[in-house]
DNA sequence: TATTTTGTGATTACTAGAGTGACAACGCGC
DNA sequence: GCGCGTTGTCACTCTAGTAATCACAAAATA
């Protein structure tokens, strides 16, 4: 990755963690020239120069940029991980006290949480699909049943919440989609019975012109199920992942997805024959 | 703390994480109801019914919500944990790669960084001084001077940078204001001599219109000095840190410390008069 | 002293987001 | 089937916060 896009990110990261496009790009000059005027500045930054001090201002407030007090004022910016740690103090404190806010607040009346089980809904977007793997995962206590059609979703800390659900007694059966990733998964989770699926539709849908692409299909315990696809968004063209998750054993969804499973034709090697 | 305060903190906090006020709004009634239609989260938020879609979906994206798609569509918000634990790890992901964003920036040319040792630098935001603070100590090698005018910057992570440079074999010297704060640290710090200073100017100035208040001044290795000072903000009333630093021995200000050191005044029991 | 540089403030222009309303599709009670 | 409230989508206005420019006095420099 080349300086000038590191630039461009770099300032962008800034104004996502808060920052103004002043403040960012006259922080990133800063950091470049590691001192400089206000005149010096602007040249380095596009900041007009008359705004610069008013940024500046606002980055020695949190604690990014110090000043001489000279004339011309002479600017400074912290070391990099100094920055960065601020940053991220900030915002780990910012979080710790929205904590404990939400747990604090109380409840609507009228609320009934009676616990339903024919529900199916929908999620949008990579990590919130993620993060609702992972605590289906945690809560597992007989078994797991994922299929993973997509490599992108195999991390670490998926690899991590199968281990330790083996660890605790959990069946665990994964399966993919075809011989290559089966491979991938299979070096990581040694432990684990890793089979290819022979349902065609996993890999590539039967319509042709459906470009969407299932990324992950996961049930647990037989009552709780999420299914996951990548779809090509028609606006920007960036991949999206969505997916919808059920629970219940009388659910629908849940109740198809178990259907199929006990066919035997979700696994070449029927996993679980032995089912009365 | 009671619920109302905290859901007006809750909001807040959200918007600082980066939500717009609809959207943090919509997930503070979501996160009180556990789930609701468009209208209900609505009446128990103040956002305008038409605007909760919008706000939703965006919150669905972040994989803060779930959707379902029935008629009414009925909105859920994920777990607390799971909530705080998604924006989090986000914020984390983001501030490390502006880490490596920022290293990887070009210098421009023409940036002279030559060691200068005659500067003064100042500092404002509580923040920003303590993790200077922090910095210096983190780099001493032979004595710490450190005197502590206002308990408030005693904080863990200071006794613990203190303690880490003793174990190193710095010399580590604390000074207070007061008796009532020197008996506090000498209990958290029961390994570091704690004196009393003798300059009565260090509790409260001789002016008496003078309402700020000496926050911690510190002479690291004889070469590198910070003090700073809490002064009553006019606009608005809350109290603001202010300080200053400056290295190199020949620094004026670091000069100046160093001979007020020597004097022996700064202390009742002066710590070293074997000085050559 | 003439001329440039520096810092502050005011002013304008622009845009994202807050706030409102029109309306078609749908469900529900009758 | 028919009226009527509900639901979801759009399009719109209004406003506040930012970006962007300018005017100018104080200070430095030549």
């Amino acid at each position: 990755m080349d300086d000038v896009s590191n630039q461009g990110q770099a300032i962008e990261l800034l104004q996502q963690l808060g920052l103004k496009e002043y403040e960012a790009k006259s922080f990133v000059a800063l950091t470049r020239r590691h001192h400089g005027t206000a005149k010096e500045i602007s040249e380095t930054s596009d900041v007009p120069r008359t705004r610069v001090y008013d940024a500046i201002r606002v980055l020695e407030s949190k604690g990014l940029v110090v000043t001489q007090h000279s004339n011309p004022q002479v600017f400074r910016a912290v070391t990099i991980d100094e920055a960065v740690n601020t940053l991220q103090s900030e915002y780990v404190e910012r979080t710790e006290t929205l904590r404990s806010a939400l747990s604090g607040l109380e409840p609507t009346d009228g609320d009934d949480e009676t616990e339903v089980t024919h529900e199916v809904w929908s999620i949008t977007g990579g990590n919130g699909i993620t993060s609702r793997t992972q605590q289906l995962l945690e809560g597992a206590t007989d078994e797991i049943l994922l299929v993973i059609g997509h490599e992108s979703i195999l991390t670490d800390a998926l690899v991590e919440r199968l281990q330790e659900a083996r660890d605790r007694g959990v069946d665990v059966v994964v399966g993919t989609a075809d011989e290559a990733i089966r491979g991938k998964i299979q070096q990581v989770l040694p432990a684990v019975e890793v089979f290819v699926s022979e349902l065609e539709w996993l890999s590539r849908s039967p319509l042709p012109s459906d470009t969407t692409e299932i990324s992950r299909l996961l049930l647990v315990d037989r009552e709780a199920i999420l299914v996951s696809s990548f779809t090509e968004s028609s606006t920007d063209s960036r991949e999206h992942e969505q997916g919808v998750f059920g629970r219940g054993f009388d659910n629908g969804l849940v109740a198809i997805v178990r259907r199929l499973m006990a066919t035997g034709s979700l696994f070449k090697d029927e996993p679980r024959n032995s089912e009365p």
